[in-house]
RNA sequence: GCGGGUGUGGCGGAACUGGCAGACGCGCCGGGUUUAGGACCCGGUGGGCUCAGGCCCUUGGAGGUUCAAGUCCUCUCACCCGCACCA
């Protein structure tokens, strides 16, 4: 028998598969026909494929062979993320056009995953940066701009020095550029927004398909980033001005321990406040100290605390208190109305500034969560209290129930190149003008000097920038900002059911046909990012009558890290493995299997070599395995319906494979339960059940090593293994006609022996006793109780 | 601080609804085969005692529920992740 070399293997089956265009599915499978959309995170071309990626998509691989051969049409697409900052900053790195970098990056990734064997249909593939691609996500941001739901306003937003752009809130990690490491500032600039805060409570909601599912972990990330809190809006007032101050408060019910005022930095009243007063100085001084700070130093929650008196008093509209007003810049502009009511008595912050600045305190809640000093709602349980408070503001036309979220609109316009062109003109008539459908797309021109340098380089191409206004005509000029990458990825997987449409983003019909995604897979760093845009986009989608579906995403799961010298892998620490030596050397259907058999697919795995060659052994067992009983003449594989062990073991490997992928979502153990199977069949080659049992081995381990099983199913004497139907147990030779009976005494183990299934409780209980080794427990004891799990075990409990 | 998660042999892990802890693999030990190494094959491998038949201990730690706990409950420790001056 000849050795098992992978390679020819492997490209022989390859080369098949693509001929016979195994992996393609028509959009319109017609009617009737169980479909499976199965999607991974496309992969940033800023670099090419690393282990991380081979667990990724041999696990999105495992499901589409599986359902595949289950009955299901699966529609496995592919592409890349070749817009953006990763690419952007790869590319500078590299030195070379970003183009260049990513395209060539794209030539490599693909032949990777082709040398993985991995069903994707490749003829839906797509990159980001093809302007046939953004030419659609141009149109619809113009979508989103003709419903007031992507608009440009002056706000602080987040600023990374280094890559001299604006970042996101789901960008900036502990303050830091979530690409460089960079400290993030806080600056103030026009930009576009999507209005995703519209859709905060809906974002809170997961309305998904049936089989749908999110893990517990991702929507407590959303919920948090969300940050939605009920409470109510109370206006203040300040007598002198005239003026009232809304303040958001979750605690109501405190309203009459509220002994000051305080506003943020940037709250609009204050130089309205201080003008001509003698604090006026002090104040404005205090609040330019404050703006030139950096955003992180803000955000240190344990620094001390700092505040200037304003001279000026609000009115407190429960009790007519008038309360002193301060700045302070541990009140956030960003959240709620920017201005605090002060209960120093019942909150740990404003606690902290009242003992700094020498501020009374002023208990109005006791130990039995009732209201005291509070008027005429002393005694009221301070949960129904809130409800009163709230209520009798409402008829004084003082305040009423609000709710405030986290969540800030988007921020998505990018001072950088290498991204999607934001279809505007702006016209000093006309103001701000759409490009119209039919001149899109908007192609991102070529330029020489492309480096950031903290204004759009976009802007240096004086001809690109200056054109015609497309309403009046005269000389308008073009947004030079660029889209941020999720942009692109926030719509992606509905461009992959209509690749080459040239009329539409995608067909209605087609869409509604393949989403949500089934099962969708990738990183749970993308939780408040990716995860939460895509599903903002599908509801606008939905209200714009272009989808029929509110949800993206059915099923997401999460691939734990693949680390390497116990830690994640990263370019910067220079512990990055590729696939690439290690498929030469041991073949794609190792690599696939081992990485794997490592652990649960949701847990962080550490990667080691001595693992795989030990999955590299288990392949060349199974080959010869295999092959030795292909060899030896049919005949000798027994009647189909013998009852040997070797038969019902192989029965009952169906039954766990089977249900590991299909119900556990579990991938480990049934290359384990595989394991097992191929040594039973070691231990005597010439059962007559050993062809039954190698044939179930390679069709379950299919999935997994789509190649070699192929060839070996081929030796078998049969064709095409990836269209034979998922083996079925046999109920009946699961069922065993003995066990293995467990006996214990007091809870612990003393015998166990082989008896038969038919006995009753009674008789187990007696052939229990009747055990040498339970007597010598025994001993003189009396039996007080005897308990029976049938088929497993009978306890004697004695004394 | 708030929220979520994870702790099982030398290592990765298995044990699904409470019912034999350690499947499967790595590593290691012994043997076979081989000119040698590798590869391959067979056997062993949680710890401790041992009159060699067994006995005791063991799932981060301490309690508890139960005939029975890795699994359920309470407390606690360690590590990881998300949010964090969010009113």
């Amino acid at each position: 028998m000849e050795r098992y070399d992978p390679k020819p293997i492997e490209a022989k089956w390859q080369r098949v598969w693509e001929d016979e265009r195994t992996f393609n599915v028509p959009t319109e499978p017609g009617p009737d026909v169980q479909h499976h959309y199965q999607l991974e995170m496309l992969p940033y071309p800023s670099g090419v494929l690393h282990m991380g990626h081979v667990l990724n998509y041999t696990l999105g691989d495992v499901i589409t062979w599986f359902r595949r051969r289950n009955g299901w049409v699966v529609l496995r697409p592919m592409g890349y993320d070749s817009f953006g900052l990763p690419a952007e900053n790869a590319a500078i790195a590299a030195g070379g056009h970003p183009r260049e970098i990513v395209e060539r990056n794209i030539e490599t990734i693909r032949s990777q995953m082709k040398k993985l064997g991995w069903a994707i249909d490749w003829e839906r593939e797509l990159s980001t940066h093809d302007p046939a691609f953004y030419r659609w996500t141009q149109w619809l941001f113009l979508r989103f701009f003709e419903a007031g739901l992507a608009y440009r306003k002056e706000a602080p937003v987040n600023w990374c020095p280094n890559d001299r752009t604006v970042l996101a809130d789901s960008q900036v990690i502990d303050g830091h550029c979530e690409r460089c490491g960079a400290l993030v500032e806080a600056k103030s600039l026009e930009q576009w927004f999507f209005k995703i805060t519209a859709y905060a409570d809906e974002l809170l909601e997961y309305d998904l398909p049936p089989g749908g599912s999110w893990p517990e972990r991702t929507k407590t990330i959303q919920r948090n980033f969300i940050g939605r809190s009920e409470g109510a809006e109370i206006l203040f007032r300040v007598e002198e001005l005239d003026q009232d101050i809304p303040v958001f408060t979750t605690r109501p019910d405190t309203l009459f321990g509220a002994t000051f005022f305080v506003l943020a930095p940037e709250h609009p009243l204050v130089a309205k406040l201080v003008a001509g007063t003698p604090h006026e100085e002090e104040t404005l001084a205090y609040v330019r100290k404050t703006a030139a700070a950096g955003a992180d130093e803000r955000a240190q929650a344990d620094r001390e605390k700092t505040g200037v008196e304003t001279g000026r008093f609000a009115t407190n509209p429960v009790n007519g208190e008038r309360i002193p007003i301060w700045v302070a810049d541990y009140v956030l502009m960003e959240y709620g109305t920017g201005a605090i009511m002060a209960v120093p008595g019942h909150d740990d912050r404003d606690r902290e500034f009242a003992e700094k600045f020498g501020l009374p305190i002023r208990l109005v809640i006791d130990e039995d969560e009732r209201l005291v000093n509070s008027d005429r709602f002393d005694g009221q349980p301070a949960a129904d209290a809130k409800r009163a408070i709230v209520e009798w503001l409402g008829e004084q036309g003082r305040g009423a129930s609000a709710v405030s979220f986290r969540l800030r609109d988007w921020s998505w316009s990018r001072q950088r190149y290498w991204g999607c062109p934001i279809p505007i003109v702006y016209c000093d008539d006309c103001g701000v003008v759409p490009v119209p459908d039919d001149q899109l797309p908007v192609l991102l021109p070529d330029i020489d000097d492309y480096k950031p340098k903290g204004t759009a380089p976009l802007a240096t191409a004086t001809d690109w920038v200056r054109t015609p206004c497309p309403r009046c005509g005269r000389e308008g000029r073009r947004e030079v900002d660029t889209m941020d990458t999720f942009v692109d990825s926030a719509w992606y997987f509905l461009r992959y059911v209509d690749p080459h449409d040239e009329t539409a983003p995608f067909q209605r019909e087609h869409v509604d046909h393949w989403l949500p995604v089934t099962e969708y897979i990738g990183g749970i760093d993308h939780a408040t990012g990716h995860l939460l845009y895509s599903r903002f986009f599908v509801k606008v989608l939905n209200e714009l009558g272009l989808v029929g579906f509110r949800e993206p995403f059915g099923r997401v799961f999460h691939q734990g890290w693949v680390q390497m010298g116990g830690s994640k892998m990263s370019k910067s620490k220079g512990n990055v493995a590729g696939p690439d030596a290690l498929v030469a050397e041991h073949g794609a259907d190792a690599v696939r299997l081992y990485i794997l058999f490592m652990g649960p697919a949701d847990q962080d795995m550490e990667w080691t070599d001595s693992g795989l060659e030990g999955m590299s052994r288990f392949v060349r067992r199974l080959w010869r395995t295999v092959n030795e009983v292909a060899d030896r003449p049919v005949e000798s594989g027994g009647k189909a319906n013998d009852q040997s062990p070797l038969r019902k073991k192989a029965h009952e490997t169906i039954a766990r494979v089977t249900d590991d992928i299909d119900r556990r979502f579990q991938f480990n153990t049934p290359i384990a339960a595989v394991m097992e199977l191929v040594n039973e069949i070691n231990r005597d080659g010439h059962d007559p059940a050993s062809r039954f049992a190698a044939e179930t081995a390679v069709s379950l381990i299919q999935p997994y090593a789509p190649h070699l099983a192929a060839e070996l199913w081929e030796r078998l004497g049969h064709e095409r293994v990836w269209q034979e139907p998922w083996p079925e147990a046999d109920q009946a030779l699961l069922e065993r006609d003995t066990f293995e009976l467990v006996v214990q005494v007091n809870g612990k183990v003393r015998d166990r022996f082989d008896v038969s299934a038919s006995l009753s409780e009674d008789e187990l209980v007696a052939r229990a006793t009747a055990s040498p080794k339970v007597q010598a427990q025994l001993n003189g004891k009396q039996i007080r109780k005897t308990i029976v799990v049938p088929r497993k075990l009978v306890n004697i409990v004695a004394s």
